[in-house]
DNA sequence: GGTTATTAGTTGAAAATGTAACCATCAATC
DNA sequence: GATTGATGGTTACATTTTCAACTAATAACC
């Protein structure tokens, strides 16, 4: 067995590797963690999700979607909303100002993974989309 | 923009996953951090590492590493020579005991990932070890 | 050869995360 | 319609990680 080989550590490198540089816009410009961060990320491509729907997408344990959606809460980037049907659940979803920091933020981590990418073929993205994309129908992502 | 297609979330999504169904073993099983655990592997295959070369290939920060190896150290899994050329320097190998340890984990490692592998198809297989070339290739892994 | 700058690694305090226990609500069963 | 069990979400406490400051050793420069 060779590390090189083993699937688990190729893709934790990589994921570090490439988190590596955008890590510092969200942290250090914007003074996100990083739930907080991915968590921002899936309200802003859904009208509303609950915690449980975040847990799924982000992908986190609950205690840490729950504490990223009290501080962008607090933040006043996110509203929460109790289902009146089903009054366990609460509703989270953008506020203006939410979407407007979002709108600010998401540019600068686009930017930062494009120069990131820029040196590959177009040949060579999809070589990696391709990959990427047999794991994501393992898992059942896509 | 959407999420699904942006590669910093696609490959720390995977890495995610994949690495959720293996932290059992060492976690629990073998009460390592995930840190202690990649340091290990990393010793294993070389025959001796610095804590900046450990940095690099984990990946991860020095203050990771120098936690993690002082607990291997601890349990009597390394051993760290101080490099007499430059006393800056210590050298960290496996000791017999952290040998014997890994050789007990990593086939547990191993049957875990097999397990969840399991479905792929030999194409399937080369399509994402290609996908994950190309992004190696980038960041001068391979 | 003395001063300054770098580099390897460690440590302490603060922040983030994981674990388990918890509360509130709803669903199922009797 | 009371009891039991399951589910969504939060909280307290322990562990881990981050950040910044630090020591010790080497390198660079005058």
């Amino acid at each position: 067995m060779f590390l090189k080989d083993y699937l688990p550590y190729r893709l934790n490198l990589l994921a570090e590797l490439t988190s590596e540089n955008t890590r510092e816009i969200y942290r250090r410009r914007h003074g996100l963690t990083r739930s907080e961060w991915r968590v921002l990320v899936n309200l802003a491509e859904a009208p509303s999700l609950t915690a449980t729907e975040l847990c799924v997408r982000v992908p986190a344990h609950k205690t840490k979607v729950s504490r990223a959606l009290a501080e962008l809460e607090k933040r006043g980037w996110v509203t929460r909303q109790t289902d009146p049907q089903d009054r366990r659940l609460s509703h989270a979803a953008l506020t203006l100002k939410g979407r407007r920091a979002f709108n600010r933020i998401m540019p600068e981590m686009q930017a930062a993974t494009d120069a990131l990418l820029h040196p590959l073929s177009a040949a060579d993205r999809q070589t990696v989309h391709d990959g990427l994309r047999v794991l994501e129908r393992l898992f059942k992502l896509a």
